[in-house]
DNA sequence: CGTCACTGTAAGCCATAACTTACCGTAAGT
DNA sequence: ACTTACGGTAAGTTATGGCTTACAGTGACG
């Protein structure tokens, strides 16, 4: 299951900052090294995590590497917490007519 | 930032499970042990981790604990995702714009 | 009050992973 | 060809966290 990466991928707060800037164009992982407070080399093992979950994409230009989100693998994510958002409902949905008994009335 | 936590608790594959078992209605500690692979204990801590990230919230009735999902942390997490899926879809428009590079390597 | 059922917490063990430095390959400019 | 710029990979260290067992606390019930 793809979301499975994508959601392991973004607990890290490094990763996530990694991630979340690649919301604002591409970036090459030198750029994105100089605005964190981590070494070249820890971004670029990051995007590897993040390429390998399938949530970003890269293109190379010269020496250079941008790197870009995609768009499937946020459809994936977004797809499993709209999922369980439904699945949620239901519960609550079922919860809210068994009344506010808060006893055990499970046979 | 509740998303934050929320991303964090979910990256756990054991975690995920007990989370998604109380999709199914609300659960006591030891019905989710029971159906899984680790200790009840184990389960407990995830909990724990789970009602921190604002995930999920419990009630007591007699010495059982029925812990379920709570709306409002599903929420955020939704948001978070969808905000990002904007963005993305903003990025992607961008990109578009500006053409194709042909500097790219096959890949 | 004594016992049982249910669960949270503490302590310790161990696998994971995030980070660093060092190194290697590759592409462009001179 | 040499130099510079860019970035992936390897090796090693260290912090994190998930798991277990042991123990403590609380409510229901005879």
């Amino acid at each position: 299951m793809a979301y499975s990466d994508a959601l392991t991928a973004l607990a890290d707060p490094t990763r996530r900052s990694v991630f979340e800037r690649l919301a604002g164009g591409d970036r090459s992982v030198g750029e994105i090294a100089a605005e964190l407070p981590v070494s070249r080399p820890a971004v670029s093992q990051h995007l590897r995590v993040l390429k390998e979950a399938g949530l970003i994409g890269e293109r190379q230009v010269g020496t250079r590497r941008y790197y870009s989100l995609r768009r499937d693998g946020l459809v994936e994510l977004r797809d499993y917490v709209e999922g369980f958002w439904e699945e949620a409902l239901a519960s609550f949905k079922r919860t809210a007519e068994r009344g506010e008994e808060d006893e055990t009335s499970d046979g």
